[in-house]
DNA sequence: ATACATACCTTGAAGTATGAGGTATAGTGG
DNA sequence: CCACTATACCTCATACTTCAAGGTATGTAT
């Protein structure tokens, strides 16, 4: 049945939502491709994981959207609002942070 | 009451401690402060998530644990097997990929 | 006596990524 | 005309794991 909690992914899949709509605004779909895209492939989403964030984050008044009609299918376009910069800059500092005293506990015998 | 999941920490104690112990053999009591070290003050892991992942750890047998009494307190050693020592290697990919994905996305715009 | 550091431990709570499965329309190749 | 793929939305059960709080006990310092 698949893997629940692997490593190292928790609040990912939240970041990387927010990061990309805080350029531009974009729909669920266009999402799952764009994550592989900006993390060269090393990240992939399915959509399982993309619109349980997304409406969370919409709940929360992180992001506000947007249906559209394209080509006779419906597309819901999703923006970031105040409350949600707020929470990309706090997830953003929490990621440095982290990831930052990781490298540094990994670095400490052989750092290239 | 409270956080559970707080982001990007999955996983992260448990390559934390086989990092360490990699290194050289250590009980629980100094792993929790040797972490807050290494890691710059940047994470600190509590008894309650140490001493779990200890356990996991030597159940799964990627460590092997060794009493020794010291000063009338009983000091529980513990040693990375080469069972241990793959699943560091494999962990430390895993994060390595991940931060790197994870990086790629978030400089896309304004990176120093 | 009081308090703190050492040193081990367990437990309940709660969040969350994942794969699989479900619906429906548009386009493409045979 | 039919099958297949791509687009586009969605839900659900599962299982993993961190965390705070609390518990036991000894040594040391005040």
């Amino acid at each position: 049945m698949g893997k629940t909690n692997p490593p190292f992914m928790t609040g990912v899949p939240e970041l990387l939502v927010l990061r990309l709509l805080s350029q531009r605004e974009m729909y669920g779909y266009e999402l799952v491709k764009s994550v592989r895209v900006v993390t060269s492939e090393a990240i992939s989403l399915g959509e399982g994981v993309i619109y349980p964030v997304l409406h969370g984050l919409e709940k929360a008044g992180a992001l506000t959207a947007k249906r559209k009609p394209v080509n006779g299918r419906t597309r819901v376009y999703y923006s970031v609002t105040p409350v949600g910069r707020d929470r990309l800059e706090r997830l953003s500092g929490e990621w440095d942070r982290i990831s930052a005293g990781v490298d540094s506990a990994l670095g400490e015998a052989g750092l290239a």
